[in-house]
RNA sequence: GGUGACGUGACCGAGUGGCUAGGUAGAGGUCUGCAAAACCUCCUACGGCGGUUCGAAUCCGCCCGUCACCUCCA
């Protein structure tokens, strides 16, 4: 069966099918490192994670690239002349690029808790300054963009008219977005139309971040537009063309809309990429979670607990199930019920896995009947068939839910265990394993505090000391040798050490 | 105002013109020294009103409600 995807660009789903078989180019709008991560800022990750593994499992070639944007976007009104990472950096007193690698540091942190494989490139803005400067100037040379002051302008309306329609993305017209502009053009001088957005901005003197300009008539410094270095760094690593590119609905526009602009723009003349993908957002009560409303979660604080209105700290697998237990692109709305719930659902599935060994070995070397192993072995191949629409994680997981309950049953009924047969439940077995851990990441968390479990043990030692039953003694002291633990009997009680050997 | 999404059982959350997703919670049962796990059974819902259809929760229309984007945001 062929995978389908969501293109926003065509409102529907379509059959995937890579430009340069069996390469697959996939492009992630990465976090602005001017703060933590929140919980809202994990979907795309666990969304593209989760896609690129199951790429590779249907074996493309995957490249991907999930970029670090540490060029502060301009906070509110542009002619503020101040921005995100810039305001970051004065409120801890550091420099900016300080205050960009704190961020990145803990964003790479948590993702790889959430259980997301790290992109093959991790491009960030600040890097490719001469990679943005080139994509304007081509602009400027194809005449869609205009020089004002030291700043670069992308020319809206000529764009529109000369070649495709700005708007296809988020499937507005140029003509609405002007009725919707109209009220706020202060600070819009600069700009021929109100449409128009900065592909270059000259920095005023408090500005920090900071780049050589080209553009303007003296020497001068500036820094690139919002949308640039997304365009300049997919180009660069995926070509003018990539497969696909993805992050939240609210970056849908302006963001990818400028992004294309930008592309169709320069000298690539392309949409950037194939395949569009936007996922849906993380809400609280309802309401959008998001920095601006102050209603955010963050992932640190989420795994720890409890935070935001939520009870407890949820562990990152369980996030990461609890967020995909919900389709890309459907709203998910976090509470303390969910959670829980998906936390039992992850354990579900966890304990499952543990199961797996013991059952295969217990079949043996059973024949089975083609019946029962074809049924089995139907059963094992649902889960992949429904990432293949559209990346159902949901039906996936339900899928999965359904052959764990055959295999409870199966482990507790020899006589179907035989029917079933060695071989079909061997695959069937590497299936749901594949599915959970390698497609799906999910991986299980040990719970157990090896400590207590260690105290216990001593408690037990010291019992079979007290009841001189040495054998038992013996046989404690060398287990937990085998575990690098050695027992020590002191005056005031039984301690352990780690062996020296 | 423009654009778009959505309203599913106690909760979360899939989905399709007819064949009761799945998880969690609850009830009963099997098993069990107790318990847990597991399994079996039950709880059968799709905002409202019309329309199309042999048949709609699924298609169409209207209404009600919620949310998002149009300004930085995953």
């Amino acid at each position: 069966m062929p995978l389908s995807l969501y293109n926003t660009l065509t409102r529907k789903k379509e059959e995937f099918q890579p430009l340069h078989p069996p390469q697959v180019g996939v492009y992630l709008c990465g976090p602005t490192v001017y703060s933590e991560a929140h919980l809202g800022n994990a979907r795309g990750p666990v969304v593209f994670d989760v896609l690129t593994r199951y790429l590779r499992y249907r074996e493309y070639r995957v490249r991907y690239v999930r970029n670090i944007t540490d060029v502060g976007h301009l906070e509110s009104d542009a002619d503020t002349g101040e921005d995100k990472m810039a305001k970051a950096a004065r409120a801890a007193r550091v420099e900016p690029m300080q205050v960009a690698q704190d961020f990145t540091n803990r964003y790479r942190q948590h993702m790889l808790a959430l259980g997301c494989l790290p992109p093959d490139i991790e491009p960030q803005a600040s890097g490719h300054i001469i990679e943005q400067i080139q994509m304007i100037e081509e602009i400027i040379s194809n005449g869609l963009a205009y020089e004002v002051n030291g700043s670069v302008y992308f020319d809206v309306p000529h764009y529109n008219d000369e070649q495709q329609r700005y708007g296809k993305l988020s499937n507005r017209s140029i003509e609405d977005q002007l009725a919707g502009t109209r009220a706020n053009l202060e600070g819009q001088s600069e700009k021929r139309s109100p449409l128009d957005f900065a592909l270059w901005k000259k920095a005023s003197p408090e500005h920090i971040m900071r780049w050589p300009s080209p553009f303007g008539e003296a020497p001068g410094e500036g820094f690139p537009g919002w949308h640039l270095e997304c365009s300049a760094m997919s180009r660069k690593y995926l070509g003018v063309l990539s497969d696909i590119h993805g992050g939240g609905l609210d970056l849908m526009f302006p963001h990818h809309e400028c992004e294309i602009a930008q592309s169709q723009g320069s000298h690539a003349h392309t949409d950037e990429a194939r395949f569009w993908m936007h996922h849906n957002l993380i809400t609280v009560n309802g309401t959008k979670m998001s920095k601006s409303l102050g209603n955010f979660i963050l992932l640190g604080d989420l795994f720890r607990g409890p935070t935001g209105g939520l009870a407890q700290g949820y562990s990152p697998m369980v996030v990461r199930f609890f967020l995909l237990q919900a389709h890309y692109r459907s709203p998910v709305d976090v509470t303390d019920d969910a959670l829980r719930a998906a936390g039992k659902g992850y354990r579900k599935l966890m304990n499952g896995l543990r199961l797996l060994d013991k059952l295969v070995a217990s079949a043996g070397e059973a024949a089975g009947s083609p019946t029962a192993a074809d049924q089995l072995l139907a059963l094992a191949d649902k889960p992949a068939s429904f990432l293949d629409d559209d990346l159902n994680t949901p039906r996936a997981l339900a899928a999965l839910f359904d052959l764990l309950k055959r295999f409870n049953t199966l482990a507790t009924t020899p006589a179907a265990l035989a029917e079933v047969g060695a071989a079909a439940l061997t695959a069937a077995a590497a299936s749901y394993r594949t599915m959970v851990q390698d497609v799906l990441g999910l991986q299980d968390e040990p719970r157990a505090n090896a400590e207590q479990l260690l105290n216990l043990t001593l408690s037990f030692y010291s019992e079979a000391k007290a009841d001189k039953a040495y054998d038992k003694v013996d046989l404690i002291r060398a287990a937990l040798k085998d575990q690098g633990i050695v027992i020590k009997d002191t005056k005031a009680g039984v301690e352990w050490a780690y062996s020296e050997e």
